[in-house]
DNA sequence: AACTTATATCACTATACGGTAATATAGCTA
DNA sequence: TAGCTATATTACCGTATAGTGATATAAGTT
């Protein structure tokens, strides 16, 4: 492993901070490998439009989802799949982590 | 994919906020596969005293360090490993997106 | 042109949280 | 016991940001 100066550390940390809100997990866990408009996600979120399309331009801006406007409508599509690995590393881990707490227990009554 | 309930959001956003923190990610990495007490956190990383304190209960809450107390110093060290592949994920992503805009770049110019 | 629809932006509030100084606590030492 | 050291905790401040209502903007429709 390399050295890691602020920067980087900086850089890394922004990154993950998309993806420690609710709001935008669950945006992107709707839109999945489809794409979407602003409405349909608000339909399928149930939050805010504002709030849809503020959390929408934040990933945009991060290049992980992209934007095609067509008419009215803005459809946005998931462009770095690598944001599904990291929630399934996450998911997996809290898995195993609540597992063991519930063995932990089961040992003891 | 499975359905994702709101409950289930929250703890994956919770457990990608821990990252989402330069001095967390800072003191992770400074750990490495070490074992280090605070005073030590403290001297690699140049935050406060108080400040890892707080840091290192967080993430020990989370089970991503564990602690071994041994006389007067406070003994940590990674315990959840695949903190360090969502970094591994997430550099790699972020290196290959700034190559393609240095890219964009050295097209035009 | 007037109207409607879809999305983005602005202004604002409330809340969460990082950093820090001061203090508490626990264990070692003389 | 008194004092020292390492760590944890508390109280506080400042900042960042999620959510929201109102408004702006842009594109379609009549």
């Amino acid at each position: 492993m390399k050295e890691l100066n602020d920067e980087a550390l900086e850089l890394i940390a922004n990154r993950f901070r998309l993806l420690a809100e609710p709001t935008r997990l669950k945006i992107l866990h709707t839109l999945g490998e489809d794409e979407m408009n602003v409405s349909q996600l608000v339909a399928a979120t149930g939050a805010g439009q504002a709030n849809i399309s503020k959390h929408l331009g934040a990933l945009l801006d991060a290049g992980i989802v992209s934007r095609r406007k067509e008419g009215l409508t803005a459809n946005y599509r998931v462009a770095d799949e690598t944001i599904f690995d990291l929630c399934e590393v996450v998911c997996s881990r809290l898995k195993t982590q609540l597992e063991t707490r519930q063995n932990v227990l089961a040992d003891i009554f």
